[in-house]
DNA sequence: AGCTATTTTTGATTAATATCAATGCCTTTA
DNA sequence: TAAAGGCATTGATATTAATCAAAAATAGCT
């Protein structure tokens, strides 16, 4: 079985503005997941600094760091998570390429949250103080990183709708369409991909324990509606996927 | 027994900025949970709408609306929830007085949320293209509403913690501390105060059944915790419910 | 005030997932 | 390529909270 890995990330053209092509896209190659003017990405160019790779295992910032940028995904994926009063980890967010990190940092002036590569990951660090000022020069760009605040705030509030009514079944399944979804967005293959994440950090997220992702991942298996290699997936049903994970659209 | 009602809420001064008495305070005399500058204060007044009241019941905005505005709390409460794929409620959050609800909003210029009244309840209309014309002209406004959406995102994690590791006694006992700690901020009783939302509710938001949260809140009268007048709660320990609900401060 | 509908409480049972335990499989490294 | 450590899978049992059912308390209405 051949599958397309994460490392293949690279695109030609930004689904969401077909007449940027990714190498006028400047915030380091990537699409974010708005629709930006032709100024804005200029202006935005000027403030991003590229940063080495991270490599797997590395963090971009812990719980309590001074927050001083917030950071775009270029390639790999990043854990987003919390330590809880008693010493637990508590992950809170996969981000793959063009997703955004580090809005929690904004309201104490530090990171809420710590992130770390899941694999060998590349990110654009954007510093706060001048975006914080381009956005006040460029009206798009303050609209536009309200809405993804506003994003992340409906994301947050989806997972807690997961977490407190569905199964372990419809948690797994919805986890796997959420991501499918997302390769689509960056015109990767939907229904064959990679998971970054091991098992327990699947099951810290969705608030199962390891043990019952694998064995709710079996029985999809069992069931003809994945085929697993490991951290290799297969959907091989997407839409009954979808219901399960009661997703109508 | 006697407990204050949240008809009590008016206070005197805001603790978050002992300079500004309420009646100077021009958000509709509510204290944000944020420090504003004088400047900020009249040009927010300037903008800021004050509707008729909410009755019990009554909706600010549902879920599909158009995107106008978002809102400040002046009194009473507000319940915010969304309606799963399989038309169920999910409660996703209880705003009080001072805290600002409809963020959810900005994404996609629709609210992904619907909220509405839990009591009679007075609130302010922050017209949203006149705030981010604002929030340009005054770099405090912006960068304090990014403090808000960024809290929100933090609150959200939070639940989403609560919800993915944590027992129903730890969940109710956070949902008490919670709400004490923000009665506290108001200046009102942090031990003596009437819960405005049903115990169905209570149980959609921290994903628990009715009966569950009867049967915790019944224990914890037992065990002297609390003492219960069905909708009013006298927080008899507030250290040991902290502690139950590993709150550690 | 009295009647009704709704909400809350309490009890008995069931179902889902956690926990405990063991095996097997990959990956890393010498 | 062999050994070691970590990760994933599978099985047996325990535990928590859900579900089903009924009574008690409260709120709303005339």
């Amino acid at each position: 079985m051949v599958i397309a890995t994460s490392s293949d990330s690279q695109h030609k053209s930004c689904p969401h503005n077909p007449e940027i092509s990714c190498g006028n896209c400047r915030l380091g190659a990537i699409c974010l997941p708005l629709t930006l003017e032709d100024e804005e990405i200029v202006k935005l160019d000027e403030i991003v600094r590229r940063g080495r790779p991270l490599q797997k295992g590395e963090h971009m910032y812990r719980t309590g760091d001074d927050f001083t940028a917030v950071y775009a995904v270029r390639s790999g994926a990043i854990k987003a998570y919390r330590i809880t009063g008693d010493g637990e980890e508590q992950v809170t967010g996969f981000y793959f390429p063009g997703e955004i990190i580090g809005m929690d940092g904004i309201s104490k002036n530090k990171y809420a949250s710590s992130a770390k590569a899941l694999e060998t990951s590349a990110i654009c660090e954007i510093p706060f103080s001048r975006f914080e000022e381009l956005s006040r020069q460029v009206p798009t760009v303050q609209r536009h990183f309200f809405q993804l605040m506003s994003q992340e705030i409906t994301s947050d509030q989806q997972l807690i709708t997961l977490l407190s009514k569905n199964t372990a079944d419809e948690r797994v399944a919805s986890l796997l369409v959420s991501i499918s979804a997302r390769n689509a967005r960056r015109n990767l293959s939907d229904s064959n991909f990679r998971l970054p994440m091991s098992r327990a950090d699947i099951g810290n997220f969705l608030g199962l324990t390891v043990e019952t992702v694998s064995r709710v991942m079996s029985r999809f298996s069992k069931q003809k509606l994945i085929s697993i290699n490991n951290k290799d997936v297969m959907l091989l049903d997407i839409n009954r996927l979808k219901e399960i994970a009661s997703i109508t659209d």
